[in-house]
DNA sequence: ACCTCCGGGGGCATCGATGACATAGAATTC
DNA sequence: GAATTCTATGTCATCGATGCCCCCGGAGGT
């Protein structure tokens, strides 16, 4: 009761206050078709004194296009994310796409349940930059010919795009970089070994070693979580294991953070005692003490550069998908320097 | 071409499998109404032999309601956002809502868009937190009877909540700490006064003080941006201009961080020639050097609580919107001691 | 004067799922 | 054994926007 103009704020409801069809007030609105001026202006006059706005849902149900594209990560929490959601959604809006943003929390399962509402929201596409699949819904999604985007991980085939991080090249600036500073023993703590990128580091950091004719020292590489509980625990054992290493590189800024607090608790300092470098350069990169000389890598890059393959993808020009590379850059701050005895 | 048995994949689809009208398709995969078992059997067996999954445009048109929710931020990228938007759409998503994610990049413009695209996905609700608002279209939403939360900022209406912090009492724990450990000149760090919440935690630094007999001194108030950059700045300042405080509160905790490397960088060590405390508590607090003696107030919180507001104005149990607190609660590091000469 | 063309605009089926209503049998009642 | 109730299922309008098809009337051609 009381329903005074209201009614339901439909097309409709534009066509009789305007004295036309509803057609005519589609034509207008999305601007298909011809329409006289005249015509044109009673039609918007009607719409925006009624503060119309076109329901997406009956638009998706005809044209089968939702404007909706799916995000899911791992956790947002990890600070990798925010920069990475932040440009992905930035450029979707741009583009009048919405985004829907899901997490897995790292679980299978949860996984599963991303996927499966990402198929009934008949999204235009979806990135994913998760460790876990779920390879049976993937394939769904591909096999539905959903756009689909990889980062950091994944396979690139028929509508899929794969993201990649030049872990590699990193690295091996980062170690370049100490060796160039005289360091021989130089350790490295890696992260959760399950993950894919995880053991991707550690190889590029042998590598790197390699490539200089160091031999890798397998006592110096420890195991770390990708935080910086886990650096700190990595850490504390390099050091109660015999000599330790005059410098360390982590697989990531949380590890190398955990690391500088391992090290200070053991009454040494950084770097005249022992040069870190960390992977990421994630803001606060800047402001431990001292300041984490790092490996760039940036999140905004990866997340605009996965709208744009996906956008790429929607749009058809390209059927099969492409590999992108995400630049990476060695930023030198202060926790970095010669090795006490060179 | 090539069309095989794919057609479109609908109700109808598995309904002509089944041997039963697209009804009792309806009703069997919505547990509504009675359907045999054994029909039940036939039509569950056609849904997932087709990997069938419901299109929920369809479904949002005709019953109105999407199970969509906005939640609508600033700027992802501050720290204090992914906790936050994590335990939201975890919620969300264990109550089968899915969230759509937009940010404002603190410009009023964008608010706007975000808002008309929340009314066109026809969102069941929408959760705010940004400083900026557009009053006409938060009207607007709340005219359409669309449930909305504000976290932070706003008032109370019709199927309106808020869910408020306790910035008052966060503040007078850390103005009581400095205070029985016997400091005095207490400075205070403001947040960008343009904020809302940056002028109430003011205020209550002021009234903090008040409540122990100290006169604030208006140099000892310096207004920062919510950054390191501007903590550094203001805190430079503070020990540039004559006496310099025996301890310092800061509006949050990157605020806090600029200010120990300011301090470091003027050769003085916190906490023995300067007391620290930050605000918030956010995940690294626990990683700066020294540790951060900081008030937390949990992020995770906020977004549940928004959650759980939105819910209950979902369910329609209560029209009228309700205040929630989020507790507030001092951890005590190691950037906190007496001052020196008691 | 008649046909053709075309700009402008209305009618209606359509997308997929739902639910109110209708109906055919079976089960229950007197 | 007829009347009455269930129970299980089918029919069909509906949600809002779109786009195909058709229609009307005026301009231009012969």
């Amino acid at each position: 009761m009381e329903e005074d103009g209201e009614r339901q704020l439909n097309i409709g409801e534009i066509a009789r206050r305007a004295n036309v069809s509803t057609a005519t007030v589609s034509r207008t609105l999305n601007q298909s078709g011809a329409v006289r001026p005249e015509t044109a202006r009673k039609v918007w006059r009607a719409a925006t004194a009624l503060n119309y706005y076109p329901n997406s849902h009956a638009r998706a149900l005809v044209s089968g296009r939702s404007r909706l594209l799916g995000l899911i990560v791992s956790d947002i929490t990890n600070p990798f994310f925010p920069e990475l959601i932040h440009s992905f959604e930035s450029l979707a809006t741009q583009h009048q796409y919405d985004v829907i943003l899901t997490s897995t929390d790292y679980q299978t399962l949860r996984m599963t349940g991303c996927v499966r509402r990402m198929l009934e929201r008949k999204v235009d596409g979806v990135a994913i930059m998760t460790s876990e699949m779920d390879l049976g819904l993937i394939k769904e999604l591909a096999r539905r010919g959903v756009p689909l985007v990889f980062m950091d991980v994944g396979r690139v085939g028929a509508r899929m795009s794969h993201v990649l991080i030049d872990y590699a090249n990193g690295i091996r600036q980062a170690v370049d970089h100490v060796v160039d500073l005289g360091h021989k023993r130089i350790a490295f703590i890696t992260g959760p070994l399950d993950l894919h990128s995880a053991r991707t580091r550690r190889q590029a950091f042998l590598d790197g070693l390699r490539a200089h004719g160091i031999k890798g020292d397998p006592k110096l590489i420890r195991e770390g979580t990708h935080t910086a509980e886990g650096g700190q625990q990595a850490m504390a054992a390099l050091l109660r294991a015999g000599k330790p290493p005059t410098a360390v590189a982590c697989s990531n800024d949380w590890t190398a953070i955990g690391a500088l607090h391992a090290i200070d608790a053991a009454g040494l300092r950084v770097p005249d005692d022992i040069s870190i470098v960390g992977f990421d350069d994630i803001p606060l990169a800047s402001y431990t003490n001292p300041p984490l000389t790092s490996v760039r890598m940036s999140a905004g890059d990866v997340g605009s550069m996965a709208f744009d393959a996906l956008f790429r993808l929607i749009g058809g020009d390209r059927l099969e998908g492409d590999v992108y590379q995400v630049p990476t850059k060695l930023v030198v701050r202060q926790s970095t320097g010669k090795p006490k005895r060179a």
